[in-house]
DNA sequence: AAGTGGTCTAGACCACCGT
DNA sequence: CGGTGGTCTAGACCACTTG
């Protein structure tokens, strides 16, 4: 287990003069100690960490200063609470979050899950534009993926996904297709990579020959382009993906604060 | 000034038996509350509102139970903190929130402003779709305005805009030239309505005879579709509109939690 | 120095979940 | 019932801004 050492507090605030110009609240301390253990794998998706009280005892401070600590971190869905039962690890790994990521959403509301159908899965070298994305040296090996969302009978997403090959050897065509699941939590249970946090990337744009066919829709016909930076804990990019996907029956949704 | 009541504690709360199915939290009724005095204009965009140990007092709570209010509507962008300064009241009328539901981003990075260009202003009745989303009846007075958004040289967006025909009375197209701020700005100053949240819908579509002359782009340019219903405190739709992208430079970034 | 938001504590009690 | 998260308090002190 790893061990927390709080800075000493005197030093770290301003103890009559010098203030540090690295100041960082106790409550943060303690959150970026957690996500160091989340990261070393001390408490694996869907496990309950230890409750507030027990961490507070742990960690040496009140039980607020702990709440602060998992209040960010469960407002970045790292954590969940459950009130009565304890705190979570979040996880790909349960139906209601298997497409978190996806805003994607049918014009007639219905709500049928996505189905997941992959085309290919291959290794290759990391192109200039992928190796500067996920943070690699160009040639670096790379997993890449293609696959289909289905809704219902309609294909409506083609998915073109590079992920870094050191965190993701051994990735088949088979085990994709076992997916009963998302990929992402296929990505959790099987690699022990958690995506966290991701960017899009929009444009309309007109299919091409490959998404045209594997969409059925027209060459020409304008499609949306979504480029996605997926990131692990500390921000760390272990996913780049470009998705074809067609409008016509669905829309992307958007909450803005 | 509005009064605040907070409900009977123990009535609220389970008092031996019966548990309120009503029940909210005291910071929550306080939220409520502040929420009611910001739309009753008690505090204007931009002004400081009282300090955390004034309101307090006033609400006859402990500071905590203000400040977890605050948060939450500090979090929602309607109140804005700055340390050592105070607490104000959010607005658009400020250079850096000028455009803050405008997540379209240049392919080159360049931060040189968007500059609102109106092409017209009219009234006109509501049509059924328009009537639907903002809760009007069909035939309902709605202000009708288009116009484009230039970064640099180019015309990037195009949007129609529907406003809410009572709340947005005496806009012309005047008005809107005058403006060297944001479009939402004027809004709030002008007619004290405060775009608080948004939700957008985005496909992708082939440019139209309209849209392509207004963007300087070939009919049947793939053009990104950007609807967007923005609302106002207590989430009351003020106005629907529909934009065009031309994403050939520029891109819709999102970020995914 | 005075005033404001930001952090932290220690303790009380409530709401929810399981046994 | 005991254990967990959720709310609330009263008070101390730190950090930032302004006069």
């Amino acid at each position: 287990m790893l061990k927390f050492n709080a800075m000493n507090r005197d030093n770290n605030r301003s103890a009559g003069r010098a203030t540090s110009p690295t100041f960082s609240p106790l409550y943060r301390q303690i959150k970026d100690f957690m996500i160091r253990s989340l990261e070393a794998g001390e408490w694996g998706p869907g496990d309950a960490i230890p409750s507030e009280g027990e961490l507070a005892i742990r960690f040496n401070v009140s039980q607020g200063t702990v709440r602060k600590a998992i209040d960010e971190m469960a407002t970045e869905n790292m954590l969940v609470r459950r009130q009565g039962k304890g705190t979570f690890v979040a996880t790909h790994n349960d139906p209601r979050l298997f497409y978190r990521f996806l805003r994607l959403v049918p014009d007639d509301g219905d709500d049928t899950p996505a189905v997941s159908e992959p085309v290919s899965c291959e290794l290759v070298p990391a192109s200039p534009e992928v190796a500067a994305v996920l943070g690699l040296a160009v040639g670096a090996p790379v997993v890449f993926v293609e696959r289909l969302l289905r809704f219902g009978q309609r294909s409506v997403v083609f998915d073109q996904i590079y992920l870094v090959g050191d965190l993701f050897q051994g990735l088949t065509l088979e085990k994709l297709r076992n997916v009963e699941k998302s990929i992402y939590s296929l990505f959790e249970s099987e690699f022990g990579v958690r995506m966290i946090s991701a960017e899009e990337h929009l444009r309309a744009v007109a299919a091409d020959e490959r998404s045209s066919g594997m969409l059925g829709v027209a060459v020409g016909e304008p499609l949306l382009l979504v480029e996605r930076t997926a990131r692990s804990y500390g921000n760390k990019p272990v996913e780049w993906r470009r998705g074809f996907y067609c409008t016509a029956n669905h829309y992307y949704r958007n909450e803005l604060g």
